[in-house]
RNA sequence: GGCCGAGUGGCGAAACUGGCAGACGCACGGGACUUAAAAUCCCGGGGAGAGAGAUCUCCGUGCGGGUUCGAUUCCCGCCUCGGCCA
């Protein structure tokens, strides 16, 4: 019994924790507050895995760190619990995904509680709650009901939107329309992702290589009516304020670049009707020149953005993505069948296949072509897939001189290739390809010009004859936010019917007070062979629906399994409120999250969309922050366990790793049949032999998943804890090792046998703990644990914070008298890292649970400093000697208690001191000849 | 191909702002306890060399340069590995 045993005590303190409500949240933070956040689950059907408790132990410490120094805490938990592998589950099983879901938070929960996390369990929340769904709709329904206003950059509502006149005047139905193509929700026919075998539209990211990410299924595009979320309108918000987060450089980075923010110019190409005349090109360009450059080009003009307008001079040939309005438009019927032709080939191809430079372009010449706005030049025009329809205007003006895949395309094709900028400091040559800054050549009334001020000049020119602005593209697009599955949340939007039964394109969102739109009982969770939405097959009673005397249909899209995740961290201050999505007051106390800690993974897509549902929340007045997350942290991977991998060739030979080739064949060789050789590891019994030695991902099919439950089956959730913050910084990538956790259970016996008198039968003191006042050495230890542990815990080091408190075990030891007055802050300060443990040494030390709260202990600072210092005495760089001197010594006393060491001075006789670098505290180096 | 990160003992790692490289842990070796083993406790471990010995010398933080009295740390160039994006 008295030894320790972590499956005795760590369900006990459990039990008692819940029992007393020891982490309970206010309603209301009292004084200062800390809201620390994982990054909740998906709770998958296996269960957790060791990565993750690893973010949730560090914000487990800060939090009860937090805790202890009185601060109050907000440490929620719940589960992102809509999404694919539910449904999937679902359609091989026929097991209804919320039975099943039901089923992994249950697993996931209990497996959390057995690590002694301090979540106030009470606010759990699962995405697909109907509770919470409520709101996700509601959420929904104010992005419908917003607009951006590029004046005030802000989201309004949409009855505040001005109605031009001239829209006015055309009635009702007029203004609906206007209205809805400023929503930031609103419905677009779409080029998308259709993946036959999953049965449903991919978002762009979910595509790999013209797969699907999930599975490896093909992917084709095709269009399709979706619903989009107008992120683009927010992209220069998102990204000017990421500036005052305290987020990893290379996470603002990665949403920077995904935003992909960049400044040019759109310029109209005219697009002769009919005979292609000088005269007709004149009278449009005065046409443009009095009306001004429209807001979208008509079927007379060609839209271009380009964020290199100084090179229009250059242009040598258009070309227009296969899924351009203008292909049918300006195709000769010469050239009809090879364009039909590469449209559907193309159609088969993902945005990535398209854009790769390692692939040779390819294109087809429409026979027809456009006019240049400045030359009057005709321009050819092509079709050609290395131009997407989604981004810019879904055309370019070609300057195969200037740009790397236009001259890539020119040459396979055998276009033109006009020089139109030289480098500052050297002569161009011909047909070279050059795409830096430089001066204008060959370019009219422009030649001459920097770069910088013909993109300048020829822009306002352009702007003043009408056929061009200044524009500012993204590659950032509008968020593709339905998907053709069951497992998601309905969106609360009718469609009207009329008599016949056929939508009218009339569409009223469901009543706020009707919320939650449930989902409905579906007996087959098949995906179709067409597009079709699986709640298309809802039965009636839930899909069609009477409102004012009109006859809807519901929607049968449903959200992604983003939606959920992009507003959690709101929900978790106020799970229980019907009346609102939080409480304003709430709200206002607990926001931002201060600290976010999860995977990388998450770097553009969750955390990019919840600052923009933020944001409009915070137009909107719904939320009183501009971003939702101060600090964020990114915990590294677990690999495996590290492996030796030799290769055997078909003869069955070993052949050495680094020499192998893809016919011999990977075998794993174990720890204690290789060793290291230099720079490699060799086979023992062959030394010529190399071996690799990697860790890899942890993954099924390899075989190397570390099961948690197992874990703490073996060792206690305090060694799994423990274990975790101990194998590396937070951040880095670190490979698993069981040998390190039974390390670090040795630690936490050793903490035991320091209170605990493990050979008696009752659980008592041990006997060495005494109530002796602590002498100097011991308040020397203690403080310097207590100083680095709290110093390392804000810093999140909790790896030498460990460190440090296994120095102090290794003090205390050996000890024949052990003060209980240095034991108790200890303990105290470990009960963070290993909360059961701490528990239950505190309790035998006679102090009253919990210790989980019980106050941080204070430095005293007087323990921190020592009356003497060692410092080295280096000459010329090289360690000499040591000296030891009066800590605050300055430097002309250490410098001369340096030159009188015998062993320096002997080493200095007759040589000249050039130089003494003498620094109070750190060392003394004599510079001599 | 681009971007980001990393490279330190047999292994995971530590080193404040440029100041004694390798704290702490694993593994390993030695010792104590034990009839014995396990467990525990104590001691020792970067490499090479010299010495009977306490000690001493040289080399050493991926490689090559540079800055500096002094570089794991800063700068330039390269190599390898990992992650993300294309």
């Amino acid at each position: 019994m008295p030894r320790y045993q972590p499956s005795r005590i760590e369900p006990k303190w459990q039990d008692w924790w819940e029992a007393h409500g020891t982490f309970a949240t206010p309603r209301l933070p009292v004084g200062r507050k800390l809201y620390a956040l994982d990054m909740f689950p998906y709770p998958s059907g296996d269960g957790l895995h060791v990565g993750h408790p690893e973010g949730y132990t560090a914000t487990d410490i800060v939090a009860r760190f937090a805790r202890m120094r009185g601060t109050s805490v907000m440490h929620p938990m719940g589960f992102d619990a809509f999404g694919l592998p539910a449904e999937e589950y679902a359609i091989r099983t026929g097991t209804p995904p919320r039975e099943s879901t039901d089923r992994n938070i249950d697993t996931f929960r209990r497996q959390l509680r057995m690590l002694g996390f301090s979540y106030d369990w009470s606010r759990q929340l699962a995405t697909t709650d109907p509770g919470y769904v409520r709101w996700t709709q509601w959420i929904f329904l104010l992005l419908f009901d917003t607009w951006f206003d590029p004046d005030s950059r802000k989201g309004r509502p949409i009855a505040e939107l001005p109605i031009p006149a001239d829209v006015a005047v055309q009635g009702e139905a007029a203004v609906a329309r206007y209205r809805d193509g400023w929503r930031l929700a609103y419905q677009a026919e779409a080029p998308v992702n259709w993946c036959p075998a999953l049965g449903t539209v991919l978002a762009n990211e979910e595509v790999i290589g013209g797969v699907s990410e999930r599975g490896g299924h093909p992917v084709v595009r095709l269009p399709l009516r979706q619903w989009m979320l107008r992120i683009t309108a927010y992209a220069d918000r998102l990204e000017e304020e990421l500036d005052g987060l305290d987020w990893p450089a290379s996470i603002k980075k990665l949403q920077r670049d995904w935003i992909g923010r960049s400044t040019g110019a759109e310029v109209d190409f005219y697009v002769p009707q009919g005979d292609a005349t000088p005269a007709a090109f004149e009278t449009w360009r005065r046409t443009r020149a009095a009306a001004g450059f429209p807001e979208k080009p008509g079927g007379d003009a060609l839209r271009i953005f380009t964020t290199r307008p100084d090179t229009l001079y250059g242009v040598t040939y258009m070309v227009i993505a296969p899924e351009h309005p203008l292909v049918d438009a300006v195709t000769t019927p010469g050239q009809r069948a090879a364009i039909d032709a590469y449209r559907a080939a193309a159609a088969r191809k993902s945005d990535l296949d398209r854009t790769d430079l390692a692939k040779d372009k390819t294109g087809v010449f429409t026979g027809s072509s456009v006019v240049h706005p400045l030359t009057g030049a005709p321009v050819p025009v092509w079709v050609a897939d290395y131009v997407l329809a989604t981004y810019g205007t879904g055309a370019i003006m070609a300057v195969p001189a200037h740009d790397e895949r236009d001259f890539e395309f020119a040459r396979a094709c055998g276009l033109d290739v006009v020089t139109v900028v030289e480098p500052l400091d050297r002569p161009v040559r011909p047909g070279e390809l050059f795409t830096g800054a430089g001066r204008a050549v060959n370019s009219g009334p422009y030649t001459g010009l920097t770069t910088r001020d013909f993109a300048t000049r020829v822009v306002a020119d352009l702007a003043a004859d009408g056929v061009g602005r200044p524009a500012v593209n993204y590659k950032l697009r509008d968020w593709l936010f339905s998907r053709q599955r069951f497992w998601g949340e309905p969106f609360p939007i009718l469609h009207e019917l009329d008599t016949g039964g056929a939508p009218t394109g009339v569409i009223r969102p469901v009543d706020p007070a009707e919320l939650p739109v449930p989902l409905p009982e579906l007996a087959d969770f098949k995906p179709g062979a067409n597009p079709d939405p699986p709640l298309s097959r809802a039965p009636a009673e839930w899909l069609f629906v009477e409102r004012d005397g009109r006859r809807y249909r519901r929607e049968t899209n449903t959200m992604p399994q983003w939606a959920g995740s992009c507003w959690y961290y709101l929900r978790f201050l106020d799970p229980q409120n019907t009346d609102r999505f939080v409480a304003p007051e709430v709200e206002k106390a607990w926001m931002p999250v201060d600290l976010y800690v999860g995977g990388a993974e998450h770097a553009v897509l969750h955390l990019l969309y919840s600052r923009f549902w933020h944001k409009v929340l915070f137009d909107r007045g719904h939320v009183s922050c501009p971003e939702p997350f101060g600090r964020l942290v990114n915990q590294g991977m677990i690999l495996g366990e590290v492996e030796f991998t030799g290769y055997r060739s078909a003869k069955g030979g070993w052949v050495s790793a680094g020499s192998h080739t893809d016919g011999d064949t990977p075998a794993r060789v174990s720890a204690d049949q290789v060793e290291k050789h230099g720079e490699h590891f060799v086979l023992r019994d062959a030394p010529s032999i190399r071996v690799e030695s990697r860790a890899h991902k942890m993954s099924k099919s390899r075989g190397n998943v570390v099961n948690p439950d197992q874990v703490v089956r073996e060792f206690g959730a305090d060694s799994l804890r423990l274990y975790e913050m101990f194998m590396g910084p937070l951040e880095a990538t670190k490979p698993w090792s069981t040998a390190g956790v039974s390390g670090v259970r040795g630690f936490l016996d050793r903490c035991w046998r320091l209170v605990v008198d493990e050979r008696a039968d009752d659980l008592v003191l041990a006997a060495q703990v005494c109530d002796d006042p602590p002498a100097a050495e011991h308040l020397r230890e203690l403080h310097r644990t207590i100083d680095k542990v709290t110093r390392d815990i804000e810093s999140l080091s909790f790896n030498t914070a460990i460190a440090r408190m296994m120095e102090f075990v290794n003090f205390c030891t050996p000890l024949e008298r052990r003060p209980r007055a240095i034991l108790e802050p200890f303990v105290v300060i470990l009960s963070p890292f290993a909360p059961h443990l701490a528990e239950e040494l505190w309790e035998v030390l006679g102090g009253r649970a919990p210790a989980s709260l019980a106050p941080w202990p204070a430095v005293d600072e007087r323990w921190l400093k020592d009356d003497t210092v060692e410092i080295p005495v280096q000459i010329q760089g090289k360690l000499r000697g040591r000296i030891v001197v009066p800590a605050g010594a300055d430097a002309a006393t250490i410098e001369a208690a340096a030159a009188a060491d015998p062993r320096i001075a002997e080493q200095l006789a007759g040589r000249q001191i050039t130089k003494v670098v003498a620094v109070p505290g750190r060392l003394v180096n004599f510079v001599v000849k």
